[in-house]
DNA sequence: CGAGACATTGAACTGAATCAAAGCCTGTGG
DNA sequence: CCACAGGCTTTGATTCAGTTCAATGTCTCG
């Protein structure tokens, strides 16, 4: 799915960072857009575009993940970035070895220029208070799977994983009847959530027989989301975006 | 330590959401800080004083942190705040239940009218600019806990946890020669780290058999600093706060 | 048809939890 | 000045969730 020529006819704009702009104000940040780009599966997001520092990015389609490796070679996959993720890319930019953003599906990106986007959090103030309670969002998600992490089962925290993901599809417009197209491995569960990969197919067994759901062709089915959420505790509270004021 | 009746005479203003503002700018702050206040160990932080919805609070002295509570009662905590860490109570004031924030030894607050403190964020762009990366800094140490958590054994989990806290405080000018004021319990490290307190207690004792580490009168000595980052890869990049532009 | 990538299963092992007791401060009151 | 109560820390023994190791199965694609 290529982006529009026309940041104003971009479908993902209002689950992103640019929802609550004028139309002038839209214009000027289509003018910080310097072009858009495909990043292949499996590929790196990039650092640097036409030789410019492009600290920003928006992804358009397509899923990618934020990573973190460890010196023994494990990695950690902090976050799993969807339509409409804002990405400012400065810190994988000063970290590069350890921090990348890559690519699960191939993604379509828009790229900003840093120097202009930055002259309009300046100008447009609304521009940086959004960008504050995007990140704000996004910690929130990052809180709860520590929680995950750190206080539930293995089963326990894959099932309210797939409870989140299916939730922050659906409220982006992506999910229908139940459905959601999944494209992770059991290896990016399972390096997600700090869980070994034989471990994390053993569990969705479990959850598969207990008809919970059911996982074919890239495609999640949630069979019976109460239940499931009632066995985790999961509370799609913290997925709610918080209003921009 | 009592905040100052003027903000312009604030030591922890430097590492707060107020630093680069001028003279001008912060004199409209400081009409937005309704008041000082002392939360007393123990006890939560306010959602409301004197019946104003008060989203925005600087912890200006003393240690709290921010909490997680399950539905099987075990508590996660999400992050120890220190002098100077800015805090938008709004998540917690929607979330009552589950997330609370909770002062580890007395703490000295300023208060900010949210209403207020958003006008300035809309007529004071840098402000809006600089809380988005004083959240993204918070966002970094969150991901650097998620791999910690995630992909470390407890004894690396645990030292990587103390040069953090060590570090992060000598960034803010409060240790000499190695040493911290640290009031945190074994209780508080399990809660973090996601780990049994006896479990940390015998962690702990491993790196003091080391001679890494002495703790004592709620003071940690860090004693070969080197050694232990060497041992749990620890690489203080990511706590290095981002330029604000 | 064969190769490679991913998923699945089983068995043995282990890091950390849990359960159960002591030990050790610190402050309080007799 | 001592006793003792309560909150933390320490230690040991046992158990268990999750890892590791080792195959085997299955799907897709050239």
């Amino acid at each position: 799915m290529l982006p529009p020529a026309n940041c104003r006819q971009c479908i993902v704009r209002r689950q992103a960072l640019f929802t609550p702009l004028s139309d002038a104000d839209l214009g000027k940040v289509q003018e910080a857009r310097t072009n858009t780009r495909c990043v292949k599966e499996g590929n790196r997001f990039p650092t640097q575009v036409n030789g410019n520092v492009t600290a920003y990015m928006t992804v358009h389609s397509g899923w990618a993940m934020r990573c973190r490796s460890l010196e023994d070679g494990q990695v950690q996959i902090l976050a799993f970035l969807l339509p409409g993720a804002f990405v400012d890319g400065s810190f994988e930019l000063a970290n590069g070895d350890q921090y990348w953003i890559e690519a699960i599906t191939d993604v379509q990106l828009c790229v900003f220029a840093g120097h202009k986007l930055e002259t309009h959090f300046t100008h447009v103030p609304v521009l940086a208070r959004t960008l504050a309670s995007l990140v704000q969002n996004e910690e929130a998600v990052l809180m709860e799977h520590l929680a995950d992490i750190g206080r539930r089962d293995a089963a326990k925290r894959i099932a309210h994983f797939l409870l989140e993901t299916y939730t922050r599809l659906k409220l982006l417009g992506h999910a229908d009847e139940n459905v959601i197209f999944f494209p992770l491995h059991q290896q990016h569960i399972a390096d997600a959530l700090g869980l070994s990969i034989e471990h994390v197919n053993r569990m969705l067994r479990e959850l598969r027989e207990r008809q919970w759901i059911s996982i074919k062709h890239h495609r999640l089915h949630m069979l019976d989301i109460e239940a499931m959420s009632d066995y985790c505790d999961f509370n799609a509270g913290y997925l709610q975006p918080r209003p921009i004021l």
